[in-house]
DNA sequence: TATACATTCAATCAAGTCATTGAATGATAG
DNA sequence: CTATCATTCAATGACTTGATTGAATGTATA
């Protein structure tokens, strides 16, 4: 007996499904999400092996998420397209709205680091207006430079100790990163709320900023 | 070594996902889209039996897409909010873009029943108020029962050759169903135009209209 | 309180997924 | 046209998931 079309359809929402059904490969994706990079760089950033970093991606281009193309040696992969990050983000907020396991982490991690209400991309570009404050970008440098926000300033978080004299205090500072919950965001705004700064992170990251369409610049 | 708050928060977000992984919870999660539904009821439709309906809606529940109540000697389970209506849309939306076997099905199955562009909602709602249109809901009484666009006439579509007679001739259909794919409204479709009548179907489904805000009548 | 009934649990087996290893591709550079 | 290097493939074993069966739980009615 052969499955009908609706069994098919099913199926086929739910192979996209399972792609996303595992944290290395989420971690790929969210890596993506700032650019484009080839097998090399995302598995070392995902801390996995480069054949096993090349299975995942396989996977996740079998299920429509990412798209890859040749260049020279390299095999450069990104995300298929922005639907990716909308279907990431609304995964996101399921999880956020109902499963107390997040509520966990995110009380016993991320808000011991900023109790604070995040800024949304609206109050951002209105602050930014009227040159209140100073936009600050934690990622590593060469995301950074793959395109970041309109006037942000990049101090990778592993240099902010090192580099705070760049940073005016009569400022507030607006953290930003690669996405919502990314880690180096929430460290730069405790070691900067330390130093007695006003600091402050963004609602979410680079790509949702790109994506809304603000613009974006490039180095 | 234990993991850090990001892979912590990468493997919660894969659970939601891994859950949404398989076609029957995906079609359980569409009835559910519906309205409440018992075990039983539920087990029936998905074509499974009721152990095995019992631990996919056990697995739904522990990744927080579905809240369940007892009333009585039954268990009633449904969505738990309508974000997962959003991220089922984002799902859909990402396959129906990137998957060549989702454009397979449909082009072999779905557009051999109806060639045309659906009726947007806001294109529906316009027409309804100039009276220009009859609404079909084609899903069995019950789920009309419990919730449908208002002004709609229920005629499930394992009644509707018996009951041409009264739909007016004159008036475009608009039918819909219980999800942009649902099978009952194409073959609906297919059924009207064989016969003469004007037919063409809604974008989606009921559990869309009713999410859009735009009202909904119940028996 | 006993019985019926809806649902869940537990145990089983088959099938699928994951990470690792080492070999195979396929493109560039000499 | 051979060597090199990035990536992918294939095979393996540990682990997880899915469907089935029959027993257990818990609620309602007689």
């Amino acid at each position: 007996m052969s499955i009908g079309p609706k069994q098919a359809m099913f199926e086929a929402f739910a192979s996209v499904a399972r792609a996303l059904g595992h944290a290395h490969r989420l971690e790929i994706l969210e890596h993506l999400a700032q650019g484009e990079r080839g097998v090399e760089a995302l598995s070392e950033r995902a801390g996995l092996s480069i054949a096993n970093a090349s299975q995942h991606l396989q996977q996740l281009k079998r299920a429509g998420l990412v798209a890859s193309r040749r260049d020279g040696k390299f095999v450069l992969y990104r995300l298929a397209d922005d639907g990716v990050l909308g279907l990431i983000g609304s995964l996101r907020q399921v999880a956020e709205r109902n499963l107390a396991e997040v509520d966990r982490i995110v009380r016993g991690y991320f808000s011991e680091r900023d109790s604070m209400e995040p800024v949304t991309r609206a109050q951002l570009l209105e602050r930014t207006r009227d040159g209140l404050v100073t936009v600050l970008d934690v990622r590593p440098a060469d995301e950074f430079a793959a395109g970041h926000l309109p006037g942000a300033v990049n101090i990778p978080l592993s240099d902010l100790e090192a580099r705070l004299a760049e940073l005016d205090p009569g400022h507030e500072i607006v953290a930003y990163c690669r996405s919502a919950y990314c880690v180096l965001s929430f460290e730069a705004i405790a070691a900067l709320r330390a130093r007695g700064f006003t600091a402050r992170r963004l609602e979410d990251g680079y790509p949702e900023w790109r994506a809304a369409g603000l613009g974006v610049e490039t180095a």
